[in-house]
DNA sequence: TGCCAGGCCGGGT
DNA sequence: ACCCGGCATGGC
């Protein structure tokens, strides 16, 4: 089934309107929070985040300079604590040590460069680097996620097959160059999965695409 | 109540 | 190269 993703675009902002994602956020927080969101609802980050905030820890040496099982207890309420403490730790160590904990730095470096360097941070895989980089940066990188996948390929328009490379590759070849549309797309994308496009509703009943549901072939209620 | 969330890593085949 | 379990809290 041929689709234009542009017009899915259109489709999905007419109905849910701008998500307005990360607005008025310091870089900081907007990768801080992209650590801590993985696998998680966005509501129990924003409580661990309230917590770093409260501490006067959303800097990067600051934050980087917290003990270990201290850092673990204010991040807590995101799940997977022990984990995330970790990765966090990681990436500051990253931070600070290759770009003196300055994000203007890191973001002036070239950017599949600066992809790369995120990929090779332990815990930072390729979802939450491009978030950082679309999010915090303000870099042109289509983020994809599981919804992404899921949607698009329930629909027919990529397969259950395709990694998340190859997803990437489908977005950002058939869209323009646009930090603003990247950033609106995949926020919808997530709206529109959250309400409509769950693991458990496969039948996407009243979803603003089910007319562009394939006929007959089932959807595979487990992906 | 059980299922799920804006992933990623590491170990086993 | 895949496949799969582990990680954990809070909302619906």
């Amino acid at each position: 089934m041929t689709v234009n993703v542009r017009e899915i675009y259109s489709r999905l902002f007419e109905t849910f309107g701008p998500q307005h994602w990360w607005p008025g956020k310091t870089p900081f927080e907007v990768l801080v929070g992209a650590v801590l969101v993985q696998n998680t609802n966005w509501q129990n980050v924003e409580r661990a985040i309230a917590n770093l905030r409260e501490a006067d820890l959303l800097e990067p040496h600051a934050l980087g300079e917290v003990p270990p099982e201290e850092l673990e207890e204010l991040i807590r309420p995101a799940g997977y604590f022990r984990v995330k403490a970790r990765r966090l730790r990681s990436l500051l160590e990253f931070l600070v040590e290759r770009y003196d904990g300055s994000l203007e730095r890191m973001f002036g470096t070239e950017l599949s460069a600066l992809r790369e360097e995120l990929l090779s941070v332990h815990g930072v895989g390729p979802e939450t680097a491009d978030s950082i980089l679309l999010y915090a940066g303000e870099l042109p990188v289509f983020v994809v996620d599981a919804y992404t996948h899921r949607i698009f390929a329930r629909h027919g328009w990529i397969s259950f097959e395709d990694d998340y490379h190859a997803i990437q590759e489908y977005f950002q070849s058939n869209l323009p160059d646009d930090v603003q549309l990247y950033n609106e797309y995949h926020a919808l994308i997530v709206r529109l999965g959250k309400h409509f496009c769950r693991k458990s509703n496969p039948k996407c009943a009243k979803c603003p695409l089910h007319d562009y549901l394939p006929d007959g072939e089932p959807l595979e209620p487990e992906f």
